[in-house]
DNA sequence: ATTCTTGCAAATGATTTGCATGTAA
DNA sequence: TTACATGCAAATCATTTGCAAGAAT
């Protein structure tokens, strides 16, 4: 599982540099955000926040991540199936891709997909600020040649 | 926008076609979603009825539209900015727009968008069901006042 | 008579808000 | 000391469910 991007960016700083006070919840809240590319729910949040900070509490994790999505260092998604909000550390343009079986969201690399919108007819009526797409299906799991396929997807490729 | 495929195939008969006995207040709200273009929420869909069908509850407004839903004959489409299920009745493969000033949304005709998967990369590793675009921005040339289609077109029987 | 349908109210699930208290600048 | 941050409980919003009563078959 790849771990933190920026190991050396402290995220004291990264908060700073919008205004938001480095407080240890919050470092608590970010650090787990930014180290998972498993677009997790404020409840998963919390869940993985308790652990090394027993005490916090759910409304602060809902309003720390409004606070982040505000500040555009986070992303909301909208989980579809479980219509909770899933908070997307990635802030780079990109697609997803959900696993209709196990409700797992995976990030696709733009460069999967290409999308031309017709401009000569579309930009006459609309003007487009973002461009939201999400694939639904199944993840096929390869089995390499001669070994047991586990179905346990731990492995996240992307990132 | 295209208006109801079938205004002469009775919705009676497009009920009983999927096994929903077409009671009065399931016409009442098949019509009306039937016959508007603007995805309207449960909700919506209730103040609506209501008007010819004062005694229809919310809870029968969301029971019945989540039944089309399974039948197929529905679609939900989730509004990001009121995390509400607003209901299209257009089933065949289209796009939205959603006007970020009004919250409007519209359908887009598939041909204004051109999306290829890069099959050679994505096939191997997805199978893909189905490909959902939502595209954001502001509608630059309005045309007539869209708030809602006239939904009285219910030339198709009801009682 | 048995099986659907409906409306109402209560339950649920996700998220937000009010408020009293604690902490930091 | 004045402004923010936190936790708790209560409030909200959209949606679902339990149930009793009425209608359709």
């Amino acid at each position: 599982m790849s771990k933190a991007q920026h190991p050396s960016v402290p995220l004291r700083q990264r908060l700073r540099e919008v205004g938001i006070q480095p407080s240890a919840p919050r470092l608590a809240i970010a650090s787990y955000v930014w180290n998972t590319t498993s677009h997790p729910t404020a409840e998963e949040v919390k869940e993985e926040v308790e652990k090394t900070f027993p005490t916090v509490s759910l409304a602060t994790v809902y309003n720390t991540l409004r606070l982040f999505v505000e500040k555009g260092l986070l992303r909301e998604v909208q989980d579809y199936h479980t219509r909770a909000i899933r908070y997307d550390c990635n802030t780079k343009p990109h697609f997803h891709f959900v696993d209709s079986e196990t409700g797992e969201m995976l990030d696709l690399d733009p460069k999967m997909l290409r999308i031309s919108p017709e401009m000569s007819v579309l930009g006459k009526e609309f003007q487009i600020t973002e461009i939201e797409v999400t694939l639904h299906g199944r993840r096929l799991r390869k089995v390499k040649n001669g070994h047991r396929a586990r179905a346990d997807s731990e492995s996240n490729e992307m990132n």
